[in-house]
DNA sequence: TTACTGACCTTTT
DNA sequence: AAAAAGGCCAGTA
């Protein structure tokens, strides 16, 4: 029942407060697994759907959004800005700015 | 039921 | 230094 992995990167993402981002790593560094970055991103994709979570706020190591322009990059990239995050000229964002530190 | 894919990151060659 | 392969877990077919 209480999935190590799954619940915790849910709760990580849960825990992202207004106007802050984070990447896939460093919820699954948090969450216990360095290396399975990949399922972060897919257990958003589940999660999400059900328990609404705010995938919008993940995004990758580079600061960019990982989503093809016809799945949801739009759509991401609008609850970013409505969330007061900047995009750069090629829709960059400055994780230095914006990236939330889960660890102090 | 088993097998494969998947919004990635890290490490090694 | 860059490039390539590996690794993780869950969901879907």
């Amino acid at each position: 029942m209480d999935n190590s992995f799954s619940n915790r990167v849910k709760t990580l993402i849960k825990g992202i407060p207004y106007g802050k981002i984070a990447t896939y790593g460093q919820l699954a560094t948090s969450a216990g697994n360095p290396r399975a970055a990949r399922q972060v991103a897919w257990l958003l994709h589940s999660s999400s759907k059900k328990d609404n979570l705010p995938w919008h706020r993940v995004i990758n190591s580079r600061g960019y959004i990982s989503l093809p322009r016809f799945k949801g990059y739009e759509l991401q990239k609008q609850l970013l800005l409505e969330e007061g995050i900047e995009f750069g000229e090629n829709d960059f964002i400055d994780l230095k700015k914006y990236q939330w530190r889960t660890l102090k």
